[in-house]
DNA sequence: TGCAAATGGTACGAGTTCGTACTAAAATAG
DNA sequence: CTATTTTAGTACGAACTCGTACCATTTGCA
């Protein structure tokens, strides 16, 4: 049973990963969550609330809040969406794409300087090895045990 | 610029591990933390809230609300620690320890599931690039630039 | 066409996380 | 031995996450 520790290693290593780059987030007066939302919608045109859900895994109850406070500050606004009367779409503001054009480079900059002392092969190395983890936790053995019905 | 794709991996890869892990915690009627916490207090005497807290990465603040809802749950009991009047020492009740008794080893077999298609190979190789990536997130480089004083 | 089911968002409550401020007890310095 | 500082834990507010329930608009089926 060796797996305990992998799995400690895996949640240390994210943890350590997040307080690293919400630590600069943070100086740039925005939530990792509301970053995340920022450099969804920077470069790009207005999206709905779904289609930024599925690109950033923030769920729709979590995305009113998260929006809402995003609008409070000026950095999103909501059109009406023509196509569909349920949903709008959410574009960056220019105070947004403004914040974007600064935050966003800066912050893949600060990244970058953590990944100095790492080559390309590890790097490689741990994306595979990440891959790999990613998908033995994904899909959950539904079917363990049962057998192909054969009639 | 290859590290991106890197640091998108190891958040889903992780992510991934806490919806499969906490489907089946929630089943059990707890969260995360909470069974953090029960796995920590299980088989070791009773130790107090900041001892918990460096053993489990929560903090004091966050700890106060988890505990006392465990403590209403009937999982956990506060007793007056007799060297340091400022604090208490924190131990599992019976309900707790049967709980845990139950819940740890399942959730162990639980988790152990998902990697048994992995060899002990590639655990290896994944604990290490994890270690890896941990340190170069955790010590921020504060000298950057800064030459050891020579006078 | 008209009704049922699916879908996009919101409302809301429980729980967690973090930061700052605060209280009380203990350790330390003078 | 007193005064200062440190430390253990609490209080509290803002934000995020998840789940369930809900509303309005579509979509799809009969």
């Amino acid at each position: 049973m060796t797996f305990l520790p992998l799995i400690k290693e895996l949640a240390t290593a994210y943890q350590s990963f997040e307080a690293y780059s919400a630590s600069h987030i943070k100086d740039m007066g925005l939530t990792m969550t509301q970053f995340d939302i920022l450099a969804t919608l920077g470069n790009q045109p207005p999206m709905t609330c779904k289609e930024l859900g599925e690109r950033t895994l923030i769920l729709k109850g979590t995305m009113t809040g998260v929006l809402l406070r995003m609008e409070v500050k000026g950095l999103i606004q909501k059109f009406p969406n023509e196509e569909d009367g349920r949903s709008y779409k959410i574009g960056l503001t220019n105070a947004g794409d403004q914040l974007f054009k600064k935050a966003f480079p800066e912050h893949l900059a600060y990244l970058g300087k953590a990944f100095t002392d790492l080559s390309e092969e590890e790097m490689r190395t741990a994306f595979q090895a990440l891959q790999q983890l990613k998908t033995i936790f994904k899909e959950p053995n539904l079917f363990e045990g049962v057998r192909d019905p054969i009639s």
